[in-house]
DNA sequence: ATGATGCACTAAACCGATTCAACCCTCGAA
DNA sequence: TTCGAGGGTTGAATCGGTTTAGTGCATCAT
């Protein structure tokens, strides 16, 4: 089965090559009666162009790079990567590109990676993930001559433009809920911050804290597995313990949770527990987590249409995701007495 | 910053373009010496080749297709395709094959993808996941002449090859643990079976259990939320009880175990629990979830090695993934009396 | 010495689109 | 009537590889 080409399309039109790529691509060079006939010889042809053919002589390769460089131990337990990805589909689809993608493992493998794509010119562009602290990408991106956007917070994005998400309006929703219901000694359980969102949430959330008065405890499972709060017990043998927790994603308080209750507290009774982000299995929960909903998919298709700016020639500045909005849900209550 | 290119190469090396496409390779027509300075021209110059003039010309767009399509409830609560697209990438990334990702909502947007894919020449071919009971893909992959495997039961897979797991050996796994705990009568919760692997699990499951000699009973939760089994209680309420419940996926048993602990029952004192598929987080629950643990890194790898030899020229059949081995871990424990 | 064979290599065609220079019309103004 | 302007259309060049036909040269058998 012979595919069709865009000469097939001119010979039923009647007309040159040049004559149906004007015609399709909807630019000036030809009559109105004559792009009718190529646009109804496309369709009768069911042609669609072929993307190498395209990418070749128009200098762009039409597709966009996402690399996934995760460590083994938090492959399945990361829930926002598959909002962004849709997000990152939606607005691409009106857009005719597509999107490449790579999971690798370890920084190397990225970089090694980035290269191949700008000198094979796979992609036209890269939505960067995972921006840590310090992250070199941004750097070695623009010595690539890569265009690029970063899903993160523009302190670490040295110049690349981002889609950034305002912590401390997130933090504060956290803390002013908390505060109501009078809790004044909170606990954060997280690990080293070495990505970037993650600090700016401690950051927040210190900030935050201090603001209203509230005291916080960090506590930095010792554990190999950050998921798994050893540390929640010796937390709660504190004689100024806190009455609240928060943990970095809705996964993570499903471990924490059944530690807890293997202490033989309960929640919210005993201890009100906050997640920041939520996969969807917090709301199944008994009690249901109270978290911050982050709307990954509008961040990914934010980034997207930045990076579509930028391929198209704007210098666009760093966009703001939309702030995650508090879901009150049973696992917080008032502070007990 | 103008890319190297295949000229620049030749002009280095002293030679004409078709001598370095021979060197570089490694096909017959060019002396030893000469290759030796090609490479080394190559080398020097930081040569990529360019991914659209390759395509064009050999008519291979060196990439595979993958079509995620997701009904928005699940997403994020998949656990499986993660370590797919990891296993994936391993068998790619040897091959200089790249994977082109669509995240789609809904069967139709999904055939159009292949549609568009296949008279695009986007892509060499394609890996099928999700497979249903009378799912019309393969079909319509044949039609659009797509070379494609499929991560699924062969007898649903229509003729196209297949990666397919060994349900009833897990199942005996399972059901054979159990009957050793001395349970007799087991409950499976899961919702109506349009996926073939689910489908093929209940089967596998059932005939396991008759064979031994289990009493099964099927939940439906009847909730719109499938992974929220409010059937439990009326399981419990049963006078003929189950020791023993079996769940469609860990996050699925999260939930139910929600529930379960709701209604004052210990695990596994008074119930055991196990899940089929586990995305890690049922090793931090307190207890630990007793699960299955499916490598679909493993799959994905076979499923992209057997799609490349498709494309290569053979004819393969379909191939085995491992089956998954049962993990006991603390959520099971021997029927009460 | 002659022709056949084989090897290393070159030149040019080719893949399927875009784009640009050149050309042909027609129409209007001088 | 002639020239210029400008829109419609064509043909050819182009992108960067692969592939094929063909060339020049050395080697070998006759």
């Amino acid at each position: 089965m012979r595919r069709v080409t865009i000469t097939d399309v001119a010979r039923l039109a009647g007309v040159s090559k040049g004559a149906v790529s004007f015609a399709l691509n909807g630019r000036p060079g030809v009559s109105e009666a004559t792009r009718e006939r190529v646009l109804q010889a496309a369709a009768d042809l069911g042609w669609v162009p072929n993307a190498a053919a395209k990418a070749l002589s128009d200098g762009r390769s039409h597709s966009i790079g996402l690399v996934m460089n995760r460590p083994p131990r938090l492959h399945g337990i990361e829930p926002l990567i598959q909002h962004y990805l849709e997000g990152v589909q939606d607005e691409l689809m009106s857009h005719e590109t597509s999107l490449l993608i790579h999971v690798v493992q370890g920084h190397e493998a990225e970089l090694a990676t980035y290269r191949e794509w700008a000198h094979g010119r796979r992609v036209d562009g890269l939505v960067v993930i995972d921006l840590r602290v310090d992250d070199d990408r941004p750097h070695a991106l623009r010595a690539l001559d890569l265009p690029a956007v970063v899903l993160g917070d523009p302190r670490y994005a040295d110049g690349v433009p981002s889609v950034w998400t305002d912590e401390r309006a997130a933090a504060d929703q956290i803390v002013e809920h908390l505060a109501s219901l009078g809790h004044r000694q909170v606990a954060r359980v997280g690990d080293r911050a070495l990505l970037a969102h993650a600090a700016a949430r401690c950051a927040a959330f210190e900030d935050s804290c201090a603001a209203a008065g509230i005291d916080v405890v960090e506590l930095r499972p010792e554990s190999t597995r950050p998921e798994c709060p050893e540390a929640v017990p010796d937390l709660l043998a504190d004689p100024h313990r806190p009455t609240a927790v928060l943990f970095e994603s809705d996964l993570k308080a499903v471990a924490g949770l059944a530690t807890i209750r293997g202490l033989g507290l309960s929640v919210p009774e005993d201890l009100s527990v906050v997640a920041w982000d939520t996969s969807g299995i917090g709301e199944l929960l008994h009690p249901p987590l109270t978290s911050l909903d982050h709307d990954g998919r509008a961040a990914g298709a934010r980034a997207v249409r930045l990076l579509l700016d930028l391929l198209a020639g704007d210098t666009p500045t760093s966009v703001q995701a939309p702030t995650p909005q508090l879901q009150v849900r049973g696992s917080t209550g008032p502070a007990p007495a």
